[in-house]
DNA sequence: CTACATGCAAAGAGTTTGCATCCGC
DNA sequence: GCGGATGCAAACTCTTTGCATGTAG
């Protein structure tokens, strides 16, 4: 997961706000969580490395770094908002609905999928953040036994 | 929005259960609903017929009418979930982010969709209820000019 | 030094659960 | 009358907010 760590500090002094370990350790936690990341994962991952950390901080800097464009919300469904780091949009998700799993959708497949519903139905959908759920193989095997 | 709304007293009995007034009133009002509809609004519009119900009873019945069957649940984002009546299952909707146009997708084009994904990525998108967001075609020319 | 950011604690929303009471059958 | 269903209140989870303290610049 590549992003600008380094001038991050530099970003958010220029704009007028600080850089501070905290905000510093959230952006990593994201990072690392490689994809969809909820509050909470993204709480116990920031404990490790700042363990005074304090969840309302989670969720104020989660909410800044959202205003800050540098991070989106996805609904992954449960009543529950993820983060990731902006960028490669539009993207998809499949989410496991047993597991939680998430896993990337192929965007040209589903960019053809969108186009052929816009011949069919005349219809243009232009969601740029589709999550579909179900069962991952892991789950799949599982429930078959 | 039809359902066996005559002989659902029936129904919950050869299955053991009871015919209560608040579960005849909960249904109604999911029917009413027309569409998806939050435990909150369904709370609020059982309230007027039943000033005494609870919200305990609102979500244990919810919960109890899904495993029925009778109902099933739709993730509309937001951190909330949706009751609809079960009816014509699987079933797709194309929404208008626009005009809020509700048109269907049909089934089988879905489902194939869904297959495909299945065989590339090995999982198992098991959603009864997909609803993409877009333009629709009126909207769409409206734009353009 | 000054204002922004954080920690703490308390307050919210939304939902679930334990238990005594109630009532459908 | 019996046992499932309900009402009530409390607990629970997740998130937000007010305020004093801390700290980056």
């Amino acid at each position: 997961m590549s992003h600008q760590r380094w001038d991050f500090p530099t970003l958010l002094r220029t704009q007028g706000y600080r850089a501070t370990p905290q905000r510093l350790t959230i952006l990593d936690a994201v990072c690392e969580g490689g994809g969809h990341t909820t509050a909470d994962e993204i709480y116990r991952r920031v404990l490790l490395k700042y363990p005074t950390i304090n969840r309302a901080t989670i969720y104020r800097t989660l909410d800044f770094l959202c205003h800050l464009r540098l991070l989106v919300t996805a609904d992954i469904g449960g009543g529950h908002l993820a983060y990731e780091v902006a960028g490669e949009s539009p993207h998809h998700h499949l989410v496991c609905r047993n597991c939680g799993a998430v896993e990337p959708l192929n965007n040209e497949k589903v960019k053809s999928w969108f186009e052929l519903i816009e011949k069919e139905n005349q219809f243009l959908v232009d969601m740029d953040h589709c999550t579909l759920f179900g069962l991952c193989r892991v789950c799949r095997s599982q429930k078959a036994s």
